[in-house]
DNA sequence: CGAACCATTGACCATGATCAATGATTGTGG
DNA sequence: CCACAATCATTGATCATGGTCAATGGTTCG
């Protein structure tokens, strides 16, 4: 429903032989393949990847941590775009510059790659042509989805997708890191931050979440979330 | 600002020789001219290019007309995601199946190519590859530039920029037609169709706009419209 | 320890949704 | 061709949601 990023699974284009071109072993095939050959880099919380209006030309591959992809709008408020947790790629989109800046929220590892290196690669394998299309097709539905879901939808509704989509991208574990401040909550809900505290406090106060730390939330009732999030919640 | 589609502008991608492989004057290297070679077709008012869930595998190009690409939501509201005018490209994201329907609005004149044929054109020319991934990434910034302004702004100023954007889109000339209906354009701006209503009528009591036929409408200050699309409308 | 930051809670208010009635426009069949 | 239905647009009255302003509590860091 509400789409944090790219889901973690990766169906692998089927890769047939191009005709007119040798399948050479040396040839990496994957994208996922190419980029962890490069450095695994570093980023401590609040570092940035690239800032907005950059002309950073690269792709990222988070191997851990959360990262958010913001931008400032002219009025000065902030819109997180999207989230990308560990295995997600960004950067793949070829621009001028960047429109967006991309920030660690926690501690971050990741590994890069020039864009004309990966049309390089591209040239070479054409074949793996539909997996750049499939990575940035997905990146296309997780922005139209978040349209979907930011617009008419209400406070509750939003914070109960956000919680859920958590879950989904922590494992199914019931206990969820809360790694995002809730002004990071609010910004990518479009909500403000005593908005996203109150209806935290009412989810608690029906027993339908619990907050042991501040940045550790605890799923008590999946199937009243999962109600709440389609927007049926009715009365409660 | 509030991104409709993506830009008539076209910036034709430098297109290098690609090594190892003949320069052959019998392709095509541009999409556009693939597009053209197809057969020019027509749909009336209301008839769909594809719908949700479908398996349709088309890339499309409106040559004349207007298309909405929209989304039914699971409490069976609809958001429109994106408006295509005429010379903009829509469906060339790949997935199993259509997450957004399309449709249209006046009467339409397009042409469409399969998928599995551009990639094979791809596949015989690579260096077509940074022009088909710009466009991808335009269909992103789209998305993202949408999700930006349809959060956290007031009904009159994404109505203001709504009309901003018709008229860049229709040569900056000051009448206006405005081929969607009412309710279009609350399922675009994610307002109601009484609220799309009464900020009309105030722009028009405040002389910035005249509405002299229902799907025409003259901008009489576009600079107080720039003011209030900016947010900076203040006390107006 | 105090400063800075983050989160929570309360009171109030403005914006836009909802409900409802009326007009205008379009389309259809007798 | 007109009459009636159906759809679309406008306008009003009311209400709820969430934003704003403000005060307080908690946590972390230097």
């Amino acid at each position: 429903m509400l789409a944090l990023a790219a889901r973690p699974e990766h169906k692998p284009i089927s890769l047939r032989p191009v005709m007119g071109l040798r399948e050479s072993s040396r040839h990496l095939r994957t994208f996922d393949e190419i980029l962890s050959c490069e450095m695994l880099r570093k980023l401590d919380p609040h570092q940035h990847l690239f800032h907005q209006g950059d002309d950073d030309n690269k792709i990222y591959k988070i191997e851990f941590g959360l990262v958010k992809l913001y931008r400032i709008l002219s009025d000065g408020r902030r819109q997180i775009i999207s989230l990308r947790f560990a295995g997600d790629i960004l950067g793949l989109e070829s621009a001028s510059e960047r429109h967006c800046s991309a920030e660690a929220i926690t501690h971050v590892k990741f590994r890069s790659l020039d864009q004309s290196c990966a049309y390089r690669r591209l040239r070479d394998e054409p074949a793996m042509a539909p997996q750049f299309v499939s990575l940035l097709s997905r990146e296309i539905e997780n922005a139209r989805s978040q349209i979907a879901v930011l617009n008419r939808r209400s406070a509750i509704e939003k914070l109960s997708a956000f919680i859920l989509e958590l879950h989904r991208r922590q494992n199914e574990t019931d206990t969820i890191r809360l790694d995002l401040s809730r002004s990071d909550i609010a910004d990518f809900l479009g909500l403000t931050i005593e908005t996203v505290s109150r209806n935290l406090t009412k989810l608690k106060v029906k027993r339908i979440i619990q907050l042991p730390e501040i940045h550790e939330l605890v799923i008590l009732d999946i199937d009243r979330l999962e109600t709440l999030a389609a927007g049926d919640g009715g009365e409660w």
